[in-house]
DNA sequence: TTTATTTTGTCAAATTGATAGAAAAAATAA
DNA sequence: TTATTTTTTCTATCAATTTGACAAAATAAA
């Protein structure tokens, strides 16, 4: 069921069939009503360019489903006043998770994303063992609290810092010790077993740009680059309309650019990693902070709205990174807008953005000013991505489920 | 025409249809007797996924179409002894160009990718108006010298070096007078109404990726980066079966990644970027040659063969570089192969691979090893790259071709 | 108030590809 | 010689979209 890669490798060598153009239609009518809010059939026609009747016909089946429903519509201007058609959003939940070294944060969410539950926990360890229990308990957790919604759950998306030794089979994995380190964060089969839901998992960047997708400011873009600022950078690209994760499910490593042959040496492997030198794990590095604690990013929320001139300086000291980030996403991908998150408060982020003025220019000698904007952030945001994932798998149009 | 944004905007919106779902299964069935050579229709059946009987039907279609053409097969093993299906190379031919900053290499290819026709001239201007007329009269040079030939021509590829200015609609610069830099290199619509034949324009990078992808090294990936080493630095981007343009046509524009905020101005509006270290130019530069002469390249090659020690050096001098972009094209794309292309000879290109060994390692602690390939090199090959795209057009399966 | 126009909702029939099943044909293996 | 296997072809079925027609319900215009 993980469904993360939308072009199957034989996309151009698979058929289609009626069934499979049934099930699109159904699902791009879904994604209509879902992304413009109550709507009459007739306008979900002309945007689908199905006739009407098959629309009448899809909206039927659906709301017999009850995945949406009509409500009356006060008439405007001429003719019969017509019903429109809404999701019922609380038709289904999804669960998500967001997995970090030595903590787990969960999110419950309905279909238009609104969170209806959320806790976190700590971890003893940094094991995927230790991981697996905190997710079981906390999903436990939810059950008792929320049994009416729980029986409506429908599928667990799971974000954790990649980068991800798992190419293909995730399965391969379950003895993994190691702690995302170039491991798998989780034992995704054990996970899938006890909660008795498909499970997606993803990295941080990937899930949190997902959810700037179906419910933040990338609604509406066909491509966008999400920088995930996190104890790690990440990048979760949206091309061409789907999340592209990579041959191996690593794009976006943008932690890891080479900024300086020569520098200091990184776990990667390589030396002079951009990470080394722009992430919070730099900026504790820094401070003399530890970054393996949560509440090193707490310590320096509070230096950095005290105006602290060592966090201060540390932004400025990273400005011209900000700008050669920005530019590489920028010419690498030609994205219409780059998207900065992370688990840090916005204006820490915007501070980073500021400061880091002038951005360089574009290839058309235009300027960044208007593209780059801040997400949503925090390691609720990243929980709440994971769910988009799991909503995706479920009701969005893919280019997967139109071939055979 | 213009279809090389494969995936619209609106595919999460646009439903489908009976008829969609056939052309895309013919252009499916094609898409593997194109690739998979003869084949027999059970096995198609089996690739596709789709019924032995609706093989058949698709592919009795393309025959009375003239596209494939049947073949006896001699038995092997049990059972009847059934036909194979093939191209008819000679059914169709297109013809592509390379639009140099001061010449004009054509090629026009059959349906398989074999050259049957090559020609070029150069400019007395770099205006789009000169690279017009060689166009028109280089294709008014293969309607003579090929008439029969010339009959059965569909379409016209042109590939450029980018960047270019045009956002959607090529239109509306057909007034553009600037070359190629941040312009149009030619007048779009003119040309197409001159040639009375569907063009389509790509930046040379991209043109080249195509042509690895359909006849080359490419075939088979689903997700490679092609970089095209020539007076700049490009690179064309396969994601997800198909090519990735970017949202304003610039996407894989690695020769304006800033390698060195500090370093010397570029005609971007930027410092430091890549191609001003490591493209052609950049060692035209180094040596004294006149980098807007075709000779260059061509005395840079015999100084190469003779192993002259200053272009060696070069080599050297820029392996930092090359290792760092290798490892930035990796990062950010985490293609399945990397290909390395170029308007100079393969074994320079291998030289420069050499020269930059150790490369830095991947994410996931392997090396680069086997995944970085020397692709065809040459003018030609980029105009064979530009016919690709309008075969692409024609007869590719493209996720465009399925939506309403 | 009446009439025309416009838009929505519904029904039934038509269309169109893919698919399933059966049977014939042509080869090899036993 | 017989059984098996695979390809080919024919016919009928199926499942989805689409078309066209018409009633219903509102507003706009006369």
């Amino acid at each position: 069921m993980n469904d993360s890669s939308p072009i199957p490798a034989s996309f151009r060598t698979s058929g289609t069939n009626l069934t499979r153009a049934k099930t699109h239609n159904h699902r791009v009518v879904l994604e209509v009503i879902r992304t413009r809010g109550p709507i009459g059939r007739t306008e979900i026609s002309e945007i689908t360019s199905l006739s009407r009747q098959t629309v009448q016909n899809i909206v039927g089946e659906l709301e017999s489903r009850g995945v949406v429903e009509m409500k009356a519509q006060k008439a405007k201007g001429r003719g019969h006043p017509g019903m429109t058609v809404q999701l019922k959003a609380d038709h289904a939940f999804s669960l998500g998770f967001h997995v970090d070294r030595l903590s787990v944060t969960a999110a419950a969410c309905d279909l238009n994303g609104q969170i209806v539950w959320q806790s976190g926990g700590s971890l003893e360890a940094a094991t995927p063992e230790a991981a697996n229990d905190r997710i079981i308990a906390l999903a436990e957790e939810f059950r008792m609290e929320k049994p009416d919604l729980a029986k409506r759950l429908f599928g667990v998306g799971l974000a954790a810092p990649g980068p991800f030794d798992l190419v293909d089979a995730p399965e391969a994995k379950t003895d993994a010790t190691t702690f995302s380190e170039f491991g798998s964060p989780v034992n995704l089969g054990k996970l899938q077993e006890a909660l008795r839901l498909p499970v997606v998992l993803q990295n941080d960047a990937s899930a949190a740009a997902l959810g700037e997708h179906v419910y933040g400011i990338g609604r509406g873009y066909t491509s966008f680059a999400f920088i995930q600022f996190g104890m790690g950078l990440g990048a979760g690209l949206v091309l061409n309309g789907a999340l592209y994760p990579g041959a191996s499910k690593n794009a976006g490593e943008i932690g890891h650019l080479i900024i300086n042959p020569n520098g200091p040496p990184c776990s990667c492997g390589n030396r002079g990693c951009l990470e080394r030198y722009l992430s919070l794990n730099a900026l504790c590095e820094t401070l003399g902070l530890d970054p393996t604690s949560h509440a090193s990013v707490s310590r320096i929320e509070a230096l950095f709205e005290a105006g602290d001139p060592e966090v201060l300086g540390w932004i400025d000291a990273v400005a011209p990174l900000t700008r050669q980030m920005i530019n590489m996403v920028d010419m690498m991908l030609d994205p219409e807008v780059i998207i900065l998150g992370g688990i840090i408060r916005p204006d820490f982020l915007q501070a980073i953005l500021d400061r880091a003025q002038p951005l360089p220019c574009r290839l058309d000698g235009t300027s960044q000013a208007g593209r780059i904007h801040i997400g949503t952030s925090g390691a609720t945001a990243v929980a709440l991505g994971a769910t988009a994932a799991a909503v995706d798998a479920l009701y969005a149009p893919s280019v997967s489920h139109l071939l055979l």
